[in-house]
RNA sequence: GGCCCCGUCGUCUAGCGGCCUAGGACGCCGCCCUCUCAAGGCGGUAGCGCGGGUUCAAAUCCCGUCGGGGCUACCA
């Protein structure tokens, strides 16, 4: 690769990524932030990170500091921003006000924007009158508003909001994803930018922002993209006044589904960022499927790292199609980002999910964690997500007056014939030589497939189910080695007279 | 309703005019391994929405149609 990677020159690539802080963080905005960052660091640019917090009513630090952490657990870091910093802040919005009054007030001078009186319900009597649907929003009728009739309004009481006067020509722009996107003349309403009362409001505050931030590359949810034009108009008026350099270009990013066609709500639990890491997803894992919503790296292979993904990333090879969230095959990927774990990695990862779960403390002891090494590396090459493996080992860890076999699976085991076997297999373990796995496995097989003439499938069901709590356990021998044969036979004999 | 976007296996995708009797992955099914549940290995199932063009040749280009989705706030 020739391009400029450490020395950023004009004209180098600023892209961003600018959440409001209204909610914990949704796989969707998530799947932003990776393109995002992965378009800056694929090409050498910087990743901005701006809080969109001018709706008090809606944001709260709650929410900010969820996003932060959210960001910060995945690996996703940025160049300028909030606890970083940077040439072009304040980057919260709410600490910009007096740059938007500003702005907005030289806009108004040069007549970009325009002071408009009309109430909502003004416009919906005006559409109504006019036999059309009140759908098609604001008429664009205080655009040549007379002083006089201003002073008029202003006297009965009513407070002008403003307005961005949209041009009169198509609006036309190439979609980084999607190629040339048109927008007729007259099917954008003049956009409503300042509140009566001054506060600015979103359609306004963003596009300022991009263009003092100096962006050039604006990758966002298809969502937004109805409202390009009213951007793009803005953004030439801001030129117009010396505020902005250039039109940044656009991508519009596929959006996100869950169950059924629908757009991934932010009220979903499927769509909440935490929830999958609580179940114990790797970040690496969570950014490889998410990656893979939009995204391929090459038409055999959907494993990779974040490093390979940012030197394969190139915007115009991200499909415009929706993309349905697969809980499954997600499970999949992380799946194979677990086991590729050295041995130690997945330990240490494992712990705190340990430690969550009560069944460690948070300092383990020396024992506890030669006990949880030897354990983790049965259950390494059979779990998807780490909280499995905690359901897996809490026969190990669970302290023994709070074992009890899980419901649904002493349903499966214990019935006919199950009392013979675990009866039959304390009897064969009690005076075993040699508490190990060999002999362990030597003692069973002679008991149960030999002695009882049972089908390895009927003999092992129960004995795993008594002493793991599971039908899907560690191996079996192994578990009871680990387990010892004092609680092992301890939990046969409880088995056998429960 | 209006505007805009999208349309390849059930799902996510590869494909950017001939390499496609359409490749990979997840799922599903089967087999193997194992006198243990899983995991793993191997194999199978299944798709270019439809109709017209353009072309020697179309999943790939164009038009239409149907279907899906998004937006349509003084929220972001």
């Amino acid at each position: 690769m020739t391009e400029t990677t450490d020395t950023p020159s004009v004209g180098a690539v600023r892209a961003r990524f600018c959440p409001s802080p209204t909610g914990i963080p949704h796989v969707g905005l998530v799947r932003a932030a990776l393109f995002n960052w992965a378009f800056a660091r694929h090409n050498g640019g910087q990743l901005v990170f701006r809080i969109e917090d001018t709706d008090a009513a809606r944001d709260s630090e709650e929410s900010y500091a969820a996003i932060i952490e959210g960001l910060r657990w995945l690996g996703i870091d940025w160049d300028e921003g909030p606890e970083v910093g940077g040439p072009y802040g304040p980057y919260r919005q709410s600490e910009r006000g007096e740059i938007y009054a500003d702005v907005a007030r030289r806009l108004l001078e040069a007549g970009e924007l325009y002071e408009s009186f009309s109430s909502a319900a003004d416009i919906e009597e005006r559409r109504k009158a006019a036999g059309q649907d009140p759908k098609l929003g604001y008429d664009n009728a205080d655009r040549e508003l007379t002083e006089d009739r201003k002073a008029e309004l202003r006297a009965e009481g009513r407070e002008p909001v403003l307005r961005l006067r949209m041009p009169d020509e198509d609006i036309t722009f190439t979609d980084l994803i999607r190629g040339e996107v048109t927008f007729a003349a007259g099917s954008v309403p003049d956009p409503v930018l300042i509140r009566a009362n001054g506060a600015p409001l979103y359609p306004f505050v963003n596009p300022v922002d991009d263009a003092m931030m100096r962006i050039t590359h604006i990758l966002r949810g298809e969502d937004l993209l109805p409202s390009t034009p009213r951007q793009i108009a803005l953004f030439a008026a801001l030129r117009r006044i010396g505020v902005a350099e250039s039109i940044p270009s656009y991508a519009h990013l596929p959006l996100v589904r869950g169950e059924g066609n629908k757009k991934l709500s932010k009220r979903d639990p499927e769509s909440n960022l935490f929830n999958y890491r609580d179940r114990g997803f790797l970040p690496e894992g969570m950014l490889n499927y998410l990656a893979l919503l939009g995204w391929s790296i090459a038409e055999d292979r959907d494993v990779f790292s974040m490093a390979e993904m940012v030197a394969a990333f190139d915007i115009s090879r991200v499909s415009p199609n929706p993309a349905r969230f697969d809980l499954k095959k997600a499970e999949a990927i992380n799946a194979t980002h677990l086991r590729a774990l050295p041995a130690e990695e997945f330990v240490r990862r494992l712990l705190p999910y340990l430690v969550q779960a009560r069944l460690l403390p948070a300092e383990p002891t020396g024992q506890q964690l030669e006990l949880l090494r030897s354990a983790a590396a049965l259950v390494q090459e059979r779990v998807g997500v780490l909280a499995e493996g905690v359901g897996m080992l809490r026969f190990l860890f669970v302290a023994d007056a709070d074992f009890a076999p899980e419901p649904d699976s002493a349903a499966k085991a214990f019935g006919e014939g199950s009392g013979a076997v675990l009866a039959a297999s304390e009897r064969a373990l009690t005076d075993l030589a040699e508490w190990t796995t060999p002999e362990i496995e030597r003692a069973l097989k002679e008991a149960l497939v030999d002695g009882l003439e049972l089908k390895p499938r009927k003999a092992f069901a129960p004995v795993r189910v008594a002493v793991t709590g599971r039908t899907v356990s560690p191996p079996l021998y192994e578990s009871m080695e680990l387990l010892g044969r004092d609680r092992t036979l301890a939990r046969l004999r409880a088995a056998i007279s429960g």
